[in-house]
DNA sequence: TGATGCGCATTGACCAGACAATGCGTTCCG
DNA sequence: CGGAACGCATTGTCTGGTCAATGCGCATCA
């Protein structure tokens, strides 16, 4: 016999999933579900609504109740710098409605010099006792922050230039970094899914049960030397996060072993 | 004045982020916790702790305690039918230890004829009554479950050919679309992260707290037609997403604007 | 009319227990 | 010596409450 907190989530889940609960209605009340259900406690249902919460399904409202959570995801580009017009040609923008969405975006910038961290240090391959410079940028659209964005540079290559400004750089400070004679010319992308710390859920206003993405991109300069290391934590439920990929014609007939878009 | 589990579940996060509880420690016991928070009520003191297994920090083993979590992600690589060699040259290596780690991998294979989900019909454009085929895999290492591998195509397109056997197909099940006159040239990735549903955890044997990936690659011919949809969840424990990315000489002296490995 | 205040429904935090389930180690017995 | 039985520590499920915090609507009053 299943627990009966485990059976409220179950029912709850199962009615959200097809429809009969929408998005933005509300759920039945703690005293609701414990008549329902027969259990006395208002523990046991309040765990079982915990469950929910915690897949991020729902979100209580005090003094409300508990609402069925909407979500609409935002398109975030990693390869955006790169394109020339917005996707390839756009066999795929009937897939990703609302980019953008016209909503008037802001951000804060603010630039400081510390110690890096092992993430950060490993990924620039600087000595230990280097000094680092942090550009950290929150995003905002309509006041609502949804994208911390950080990037790191050795100090000793952009001391003193543009980059360490805390202002928008209209030349963008790739190009910056350019002049200084490291052009980005190659990137990683590693893509870390998590669940955020306390921090972040503050910065970025998560509700309950929001995973992260932790994107970190190194780029490099054309000597194969890394330049800058940027780390993005972008909220799960306000992103899709989008990549396209052609088939490049030098590496052809290659790699003929799995399926396609797997591994 | 802070809530009693906060500062239980704040003072133990602390401690396990900065070494104090290293992964697979043992914490204190509930009532170990009680005592020292001087709270009387066991409920109390779950319940910070239920902050932390739902932050994924920890996992609670009946009857023996609640230990830190121990994670080693594996390298996981949409773009690895692309590349001729490993990466690049392998200036990241560096980085990303343990990849693959020798350990032997194993699948299910199953296939079968369904009616496609939104998703899967509004990607491949297809009609409201048409059929598609799915090619279920799911990934082992050392016999747990790591990875689930989705693919869908239209049913006329491939009925009758290797693509529907649930084997290994050596020369690839894309070699077998490109057969079919379906050569796949082009691919978007959509990545969406959330927390997974029951039926994920069950298949993957996830442990509270653990978000995935759902990674959906649509994957085109030369003429832009969709020809294939490969749905993969990817547990964010157990994986980091990698990407790599060369500036396009084509596409030089474009988009000069925002920062780079930003947006 | 408009601002103020009050009640009320609902969730948040906490208390003080009970009994069940489950691994693990120890003891006991053949 | 080997296996079965038992006890024990610990978490899991649930009972049956109390008081606090918080929006919201409604009535009251200047």
């Amino acid at each position: 016999m299943k627990p009966i907190y485990q059976r409220i989530a179950d029912d709850l889940r199962e009615q959200i999933s097809d429809g009969t609960l929408p998005p933005g209605s509300r759920l039945p009340t703690e005293a609701d579900l414990r008549e329902k259900y027969g259990t006395s406690a208002r523990s046991t249902v309040r765990q079982g609504l915990s469950l929910l919460v915690n897949e991020g399904l729902i979100v209580p409202q005090r003094p409300k109740g508990y609402f069925v959570r909407e979500i609409r995801p935002l398109v975030y580009r990693p390869q955006s710098e790169f394109r020339r017009r917005p996707p390839e040609v756009d066999i795929y923008t009937h897939l990703l409605a609302a980019e953008g969405d016209e909503r008037r975006p802001a951000q804060d910038i603010e630039v400081s010099i510390v110690e890096p961290t092992t993430t950060v240090r490993t990924r620039l391959q600087l000595k230990d006792t280097e000094l680092v410079a942090v550009r950290r940028r929150t995003r905002r659209l309509d006041g609502e922050a949804y994208n911390i964005n950080d990037s790191y540079a050795s100090l000793s290559l952009v001391e003193g230039s543009e980059w360490m400004t805390p202002t928008d750089v209209a030349r963008g400070t790739n190009q910056v970094l350019a002049e200084l004679g490291k052009e980005l010319v190659r990137a990683l992308d590693e893509i870390y899914v998590r669940m955020p710390t306390p921090d972040e859920v503050r910065r970025l206003q998560l509700g309950p049960g929001t995973p992260v993405a932790e994107h970190v991109v190194t780029t490099y300069a054309a000597d194969d030397s890394p330049v800058q290391v940027t780390i993005n934590i972008v909220p799960g439920d306000r992103h899709v996060i989008v990549y396209e990929r052609v088939k490049d014609p030098q590496d052809f007939e290659e790699r003929p072993r799995s399926d396609w878009g797997a591994e």
